[in-house]
DNA sequence: CCGGGGCCTGTAGCGCCGTTACATTACGCA
DNA sequence: TGCGTAATGTAACGGCGCTACAGGCCCCGG
């Protein structure tokens, strides 16, 4: 057909209609052609602008990460915004479950938590924990929070025990990991 | 070709190599067209004696359910016990993450920690901790075990801090819901 | 005015996947 | 011997990620 009148299409829409279509639809539903169809274009002009489908998923988690970047910690006590940023992290992550088995698959479930990284090792810090324990609470509350989210497509149906709510399962164990660096803390 | 001579083979047969092929490859290497050739055998052979993929997933992933089936409880106070089950289960899944990673893509992750979830209620019994956090407990030493498993691909790389042995990790939440649990048991 | 070279898109195809319709063979039993 | 069923094979369908290639569009130098 004539190409007289059709709007190019741009790198950034392109992964805009992606991410609309991995929410929605999870992260199978997310083919080039399928894509392009959504876009009314061909698959080309798809790998054109963003170069293969690896790409295309790194540049929707980078927008993901993004947006985990703006979390700020909440709370007098370092224990308070710990526990506020882990929350918060989660809620924000929770949005899109789709994006973040995407971004687990990717081996890039690490570089999700990184944002906050920092701001935690910060209150862990000024909790007086000593250097070597540092980063393996770090590491632990890391894993708490990225898999929790991780199991949430999963975790509705476990056997005959009657369900149990995520989120007291989550701050169960949230309270468990703060007590243990509180009391290494009061420790050393 | 002719067929004369040609040994039939068996449902069992399939799983098995399906197996192999999953634990040496990983999930994305079984392929029908693949482990018919491994089977020296028509495609449709495996269709006829396992269904489809789909169900020849299930019965790899019940095949790891029955190794799973045999760990039992080690040590004599409760405490002890639980860390046992725990160890156990996670050493048993982290010889097939491959597997293990397969079942939790077909939504069977909880189903995977069923054949010991009845063990650690029995102790958590014993600890007299109240009905209701029963459950709660339960649960949150499943998601511990579990997601520890999972993330063990991933888990080498993590931004510029120094790599945290992923043993120590686990460790310091399981001793962390294990002091919880004691406190609670205690309180009550 | 025009001609060339970037940007952008389309057509057609490769090799892979899971799955199936259909034909064919092997074999046990009446 | 004949027949039904168990087991296998051939060939194909539609869909996947991806790419070689051709051709439009548009702007800039001559």
């Amino acid at each position: 057909m004539s190409t007289v009148g059709t709007r190019p299409i741009t790198a950034d829409e392109v992964v805009e209609v992606a991410g609309r279509i991995v929410d929605a639809q999870g992260a199978d539903a997310l083919t080039m052609r399928r894509l392009a169809d959504e876009l009314g274009v061909a698959v080309t002009s798809i790998y054109w602008h963003v170069g293969n489908r690896d790409e295309l998923v790194d540049a929707l988690v980078d927008r993901l990460l993004a947006d985990v970047g703006t979390l700020r910690a909440r709370g007098t006590t370092p224990r308070e915004r710990i526990a506020s940023l882990a929350r918060a992290l989660r809620k924000k992550l929770l949005d899109r479950p789709q994006l973040v088995a995407l971004a687990h698959e990717r081996a890039k479930t690490a570089v999700m938590f990184q944002p906050v990284q920092d701001a935690i090792a910060v209150e862990l810090d000024a909790m007086g924990l000593a250097g070597a324990e540092g980063p393996l609470a770090l590491r632990a509350l890391q894993l708490h929070v990225v898999t929790s989210v991780l199991l949430v497509r999963t975790i509705d149906r476990y056997g005959t025990e009657q369900p149990v709510d995520a989120v007291e399962v989550f701050e169960f164990t949230l309270q468990a990991l703060l007590d243990a660096l509180e009391a290494r803390a009061g420790a050393s």
